[in-house]
DNA sequence: TCAGCATATAAACATATATTTATATTTAGT
DNA sequence: ACTAAATATAAATATATGTTTATATGCTGA
């Protein structure tokens, strides 16, 4: 019997009981500007600072979200000093966005919009 | 070169080009509901009465959010009769599904609650 | 300890989304 | 053509969510 090459197994796929979970992780990623702070996030660590500055978003609103990523166990936060910096949880993150983003690409190859 | 085991290739890896598309597909994971119809369609087509029946859920209800997955084309309808059938447009959709729940899972694991 | 920067939090507001209730549309059968 | 069933649509309402504005907290260096 072969390893599963994947990095993650489904262990029982899918039931009714974990969908409230998976809304609740959807409702994280339904948001551009959060998805724009994760993205921000896959070559390592920010500060709040430098995403305010390469989102061009108020501070505020950054510190928001992220939060909002935070509380969906998204990203994780380390204080260094008087900045605060917040990095991905875990590289399967990414996965996902891709997969999302693959998804979107090929419903949308069908029809031309949403 | 051995061809891609997977049934979609990234092809260019996630910029931020797509994120309103993106965005608005995980909006419409993004609500209990709506991830219970699809789960509902996994075995094949479903009339709304059928969905309405198994869902425990008011008709409009249901209408509505089909209406909503037909707008995010994750769903396609075909009418037979008095009857109006749904089903999911690709099974990749489900793939997203478990991938979903496999990353609600994981990040769960390491804390116990979101 | 004070001043200034970095970040968070709270309040106020606007907008979007889910749900219910009521009604319209479409189809099949008689 | 009428009726009943299946589904959709619209209006009304409630709730949630994103954004802005204002203020508070925490850290650092003088």
């Amino acid at each position: 019997m072969q390893p599963d090459q994947r990095s993650e197994s489904p262990a029982e796929s899918l039931s009714e009981g974990r969908l409230g979970d998976v809304s609740f992780l959807a409702k994280a990623l339904a948001d551009e500007n959060r998805l724009r702070l994760l993205l921000a996030l896959r070559d390592g660590q920010q500060s709040v600072s430098q995403l305010v500055e390469s989102m061009g978003l108020s501070q505020p609103l950054v510190s928001h979200h992220l939060r909002e990523l935070k509380r969906t166990l998204l990203v994780e936060v380390e204080r260094r000093g008087a900045f605060i910096f917040y990095r991905l949880s875990r590289p399967e993150v990414l996965d996902l966005l891709r997969a999302l983003d693959g998804l979107a690409g090929m419903l949308l190859a069908a029809r031309k919009n949403f």
